[in-house]
DNA sequence: CTGAAAGCGCTTACAG
DNA sequence: CTGAAAGCGCTTACAG
C-alpha cells in the first residue's frame, strides 16, 4: 500500500480547498461546471484513487454488502450470487463474499468479519441448523438482513421459493405420465426445505389417491452420492417405484448416474424429477426435468429489497417483504423416456 | 448503520487509556495480563465491534484481499474461490470477490472498485483479452497480484497448470487406447491457453508419428453447446475421428450430451476426454475421462504465494513465483468404453 | 507497562 | 458558490 494523492493534493493543485474537491467527487450541483471541470482535470493529471474507507468513517454510510452463502457447490446459488452482485454493483454497492459450507461455527466467524467491515446490508442463506435467534440478532447490530431461499420466520425479508407448489407440480407431472408409485429422494428430517417439499409431494398424491409407502420416502446426503444410494434403495424394493422426485438437481445427477451404472435409462426405468434448474441440468444424459425458480429473477428481487431497506428511513418503513416464487417445470427426457 | 461503542468507550468503562485499549485489541505483549483481561472484559460488556475500516485508515494496511474471477459458472472456479478464501480467512484477511464473465469493462470497473476498498493484494483470473500491459498497470498501484489459471508473461506471480503436458498426457492415453485419428474440441484463435492445450495436443501426435487432419481441430465456444457442436462437425467428416480431447470439462459435458441424443455412447462411438475434473464430471453419463489440475492445491499455492508478498518487504523481495502444476489423467469410463 | 497527542483521508454543517 | 474547522475510530511513535 503507497499511499497516492489526496483531495488535499487535488485541491493544491486545483487551487481551490478541499471542501470543493470532496464536493466535486460527489457531483455535487453546488459546485460551478468550470470548477469542478478543473478539479476533475487536476485529479486526471495526478492519478487520483478514491479511498473509500475514509469517506465510510467520515460519512457513517458503507456502500458494501456482505452476501453469505451455504453452499457455492451448487450452482444454483452461484447464479444467484452472479445475479446479486450485478444488481448491486448497479447501484454502486460492492460485495463483500463469504462462503460458510453449512458450517455453523465458519458461519459466525465470516458475520463477525461482516459487521468489522462495515457492511451497510446483509444477503444470506443461512447454514442448516441456523438457530431461529439470528435474524433478530443482525436486526439488533443495525444492519438491515434479506433471506435468500432458507425462511427463518415472517419477521425478515426473505425471497425463496414456494417449494410446496413447486414439488406439488412436479409430482402431478409424473401422476400425468402414468406413474402411480412414485418416491421422494433427499427428505431430510428437521430440515424446513426438505419439509415443504416433502408436504407438496404428499399432497399431490393424496390429491390423486395415491398411497405413500413409508420406504419411498428417502432420507439422503442432498448430494449426487444421496441420490445413487437412493436409487439402490429404491430397487431393493420388492416392487419399487417407477419415477422419483428429488430434493433438488444435485441429487438427481447422482439417480441419472447410477440408473446408467445399472444399465437402466431415465425416463424409461425411472422418470426422474430434479429441482433448481442449473445450467448443467440440460446436458445431463437425458436431460433432466427440473423445477426452475429462475435465479435471475430471485437474485434481483432479493437485491431490490435489499436496496430499498437501505433506502427507507425511519419514518417510511416498508413492511415485511416475504416473496416465494411459484417454480415453473422445465420438462426434458428424464420424466419422459424418449419416445416424448 | 447504527454506530456502537468505541474504543473510547471501552477506556472509559476499564480505567484505561485509548492506547491501551488498542493495543490490548491487537494482542500486545506490551500490556499487562490483567489489564488485557479487564479491557477485554469491558469491551464484551459493551457489545463492541471493531472497526476495521479505521483501522486501515490509521494503520495504512489493509486486511482485504482482492479476488477477480473471470467465469463462476465453471465449478473449477468456484473450486478455486473457495479454497483461496479458505487460506486467507486463516490468516485473517477478508477476501472481496468479484465476477467479470470475460467483460473487460466489468474488469475495468470491478479493479477500479478495489483500489479504492484499498485491497492489500489481488489474485485475479484475467477475463480473455486483457491487454498484456495490466499487471504492470496493476504493479504501478502498489498492490501486489497473482494471476491465477492464465499467464500473462513472466513478470508477474503465477500460478497455473501445465497445458501442454496436460494435453500431452490426455492424447497419449487415447493413443494407448488404440485411437488414432483424435480430434481436439474447443481450440479458441489467439487465446494463450487454448494454444498450449493445442500443442500438447500437436506434439503426443506427432511423437506418435499421427497425422493430424486440420479438420479436427475444432474451433467452438468453450460451453457445452461448443461442445455439442464439434461433435456435429467431427460426425459430418467422412471418416470422423475416434476420439476427442476437450478444451475442458464444460465442453466435454457438451460432446456427452449430444453423443447420447445421437444414440452413441461415449467411449464406444467416440471416446472422450476432459480438462478440470469439475465434482460434476464424475457424474455424467458415462462418467468422464478429464485432466485433474487439483483446484484445492492451486488454490493453496496461490493464497500462499499472496501472502508471502504481503509480508515482504523492500529489502527481502522474492523472486517472481511461476508455477504450473503437472495435471494427473483420472481415467473413466468416458474414455475406455464399459468394457474395461 | 501505560498515557497524551498527532493524524490517516475524507464529509459535513456552518459561515460568508 | 466556496472555504475553514471539526471529527469519524483507530494506530503509532514518543514520553514517562
Amino acid at each position: 500500500m503507497k499511499s497516492g494523492p489526496t483531495i488535499q493534493d487535488i485541491a493544491a493543485a486545483a487551487g481551490v480547498s478541499k471542501s470543493t474537491v470532496s464536493l466535486v467527487l460527489q457531483q455535487s450541483p453546488k459546485i460551478r461546471a468550470e470548477t469542478a471541470e478543473k478539479v476533475r482535470e487536476a485529479a486526471r493529471a495526478l492519478g487520483y484513487v478514491y479511498n473509500r474507507g475514509a469517506a465510510t468513517l467520515r460519512g457513517r454510510r458503507s456502500t458494501t454488502i456482505g452476501m453469505v452463502i451455504n453452499d457455492l457447490t451448487n450452482p444454483f446459488f452461484v447464479e444467484l450470487l452472479v445475479a446479486i452482485e450485478r444488481v448491486l454493483a448497479q447501484s454502486g454497492y460492492t460485495t463483500l463474499m463469504a462462503h460458510t459450507a453449512e458450517d455453523l461455527e465458519m458461519q459466525t466467524r465470516v458475520l463477525q468479519s461482516m459487521r468489522e467491515q462495515n457492511v451497510a446490508g446483509l444477503v444470506m442463506s443461512p447454514a442448516l441448523g441456523t438457530p431461529d435467534s439470528l435474524p433478530a440478532e443482525i436486526r439488533s447490530w443495525g444492519i438491515p438482513l434479506v433471506l435468500v431461499m432458507r425462511p427463518m420466520g415472517t419477521d425478515v425479508d426473505t425471497i425463496g421459493v414456494d417449494n410446496f407448489v413447486g414439488f406439488q407440480l412436479a409430482t402431478e407431472h409424473l401422476i400425468e405420465q402414468g406413474h402411480t408409485r412414485i418416491a421422494f429422494a433427499g427428505n431430510r428430517a428437521g430440515y424446513t426445505v426438505a419439509t415443504q417439499r416433502r408436504q407438496g409431494y404428499l399432497k399431490a398424491m393424496a390429491d390423486h389417491g395415491l398411497k405413500v409407502d413409508p420406504r419411498w420416502i428417502i432420507d439422503v446426503e442432498l448430494t449426487p452420492e444421496g441420490g445413487r444410494q437412493a436409487v439402490r434403495a429404491i430397487f431393493d424394493l420388492a416392487s419399487p417405484p417407477t419415477a422419483v422426485v428429488c430434493y433438488n438437481d444435485q441429487v438427481a445427477f447422482g439417480v441419472l448416474r447410477e440408473l446408467d451404472r445399472m444399465g437402466k435409462r431415465a425416463g424409461k426405468a425411472l422418470a426422474v424429477v430434479g429441482c433448481d434448474n442449473v445450467v448443467a441440468s440440460e446436458h445431463t444424459n437425458p436431460p433432466l426435468t427440473t423445477l426452475s425458480a429462475g435465479a435471475d429473477t430471485l437474485g434481483t428481487i432479493a437485491s431490490e429489497t435489499l436496496l430499498s431497506r437501505l433506502e427507507e428511513s425511519a419514518h417510511n418503513e416498508q413492511p415485511i417483504m416475504q416473496y416465494f416464487a411459484k417454480p415453473k417445470l422445465v420438462v426434458r427426457e428424464s420424466s419422459t423416456g424418449p419416445a416424448q
